[in-house]
DNA sequence: AATTCATTAAAACGTTTGTTTAAATCATAC
DNA sequence: GTATGATTTAAACAAACGTTTTAATGAATT
């Protein structure tokens, strides 16, 4: 049971996971191979398969043991709030800090791999992978169900579908901030230099703003 | 150089194009291979070589045929914007339509394959690919420029860091908006069943909220 | 009718893929 | 120290990959 310095207990499993979860964000699933897992985290070959079965499970690894985490963060920030209002209703920007914020404080979180980890996460949503879909569908039912009960009771008056939608379209507006700050920086002339401690109140505003906005179907579309 | 129906010339290529346009869009570009291409277009396995050179260039020709157009249709219409305002300023919600309201008009064309084109290329942004990314911001950088100094010019008061930012966030709520709605209906039980022609109006809403939002910083924050 | 050039067809090329096998090595318990 | 069970290692597997090659077919020109 002693944990022996630079080889613990554990330690291939880990260094496999670390491993997989960056490359899988630099080249994507099938962008990476088993041999490229495995020779970044220095073991052998088999080792994946050993620990992990198949490719597919590993993939599911990766996520499973930062997302659990992470749903059980917001879901705590959601209770708090409950709590504190006691009855009341709660203010959406509240609600939706608690979601969004803290994936962005997770992103924040360079050295921890958080940071790699969002920008994984990110991607994935828009990922063809039906396996993967499916997995992180149901990963995140129950989160985004509370989540989104809760701006219902936070905004009777506004349709529930109109709701859904904008919280489409934030969950769009974050991953892609998270994800894709390679995809303009190249047109733009890349702007991440103090990446990603500005990104959070900014997104944040932008998130709201959009939220607030008036619905659509005023000027006689429907 | 009689076109012969049923199987006129040139017609081996586009139905590569299409047969690759929807796979890439279903399966990723590694999770596509050319035997699924060519056996779903209804070709022989080295034609796509034959036609097009290697699967990258097959590639390259898939977002140029359509992109080409798109970006033209952008330019068009800020020119449109540009040539009423006629020297005085433009209203922001204007820009905002020619850039994205341009892309969800052709992403409404379902029969004529812009949709499945949106959708590819929302998920290309996000894309690992390190040659993918390259290409797509070079076939992008004029047109990028130019609504970026047209929003620069409707919003001298704000600073210009701030509205690449919420440029950014735009694209990332519109690319999510229509690349991912595979990825949240599991969750929330498909509501796309009057997709993509409600989804214009209210996403243009959105992302007008967003960019009219206060800035960040106001709160202590900087 | 013969020739020419573009296109299509079938088969094979060498690599790389994920996974499995069987032997070697390790730490721990008896 | 010997036995045991877990882990690591090296080697090999069939299958799938993108691409190339060589021959057959097509239509238009001379």
């Amino acid at each position: 049971m002693t944990e022996i310095p630079g080889k613990a207990a554990g330690d291939t499993r880990s260094r496999i996971l670390d491993a997989a979860e960056r490359l899988f964000m630099e080249h994507g699933f099938d962008g990476t191979s088993m041999r490229m897992i495995t020779s970044q985290a220095g073991v052998n070959l088999a080792a994946v398969n050993y620990h992990f079965g198949t490719k597919e499970l590993l993939i599911q690894e990766v996520f499973r043991r930062r997302l659990t985490d992470l749903n059980r963060s917001r879901l705590a920030a959601l209770e708090v709030l409950e709590l504190e209002a006691a009855g009341a209703s709660i203010k959406p920007s509240r609600i939706v800090d608690a979601f969004f914020g803290t994936a962005l404080r997770m992103a924040a979180d360079v050295e921890g791999g958080g940071h790699t980890f969002m920008r994984l996460l990110g991607r994935t949503y828009t990922e063809p992978n039906e396996f993967v879909r499916q997995f992180l569908a149901e990963e995140y039912a129950e989160c985004v169900e509370r989540f989104l009960a809760a701006l219902y009771r936070a905004l009777p008056e506004v349709d529930r579908k109109e709701i859904l939608w904008r919280f489409h379209f934030m969950m769009g507006a974050m991953s892609y901030a998270i994800a894709g700050t390679d995809a303009l920086q190249l047109v733009t002339g890349k702007f991440d230099d103090e990446n990603p401690s500005q990104l959070a109140p900014r997104l944040m505003s932008f998130l709201l703003g959009g939220l607030r906005a008036p619905l659509a179907g005023f000027g006689g579309l429907k």
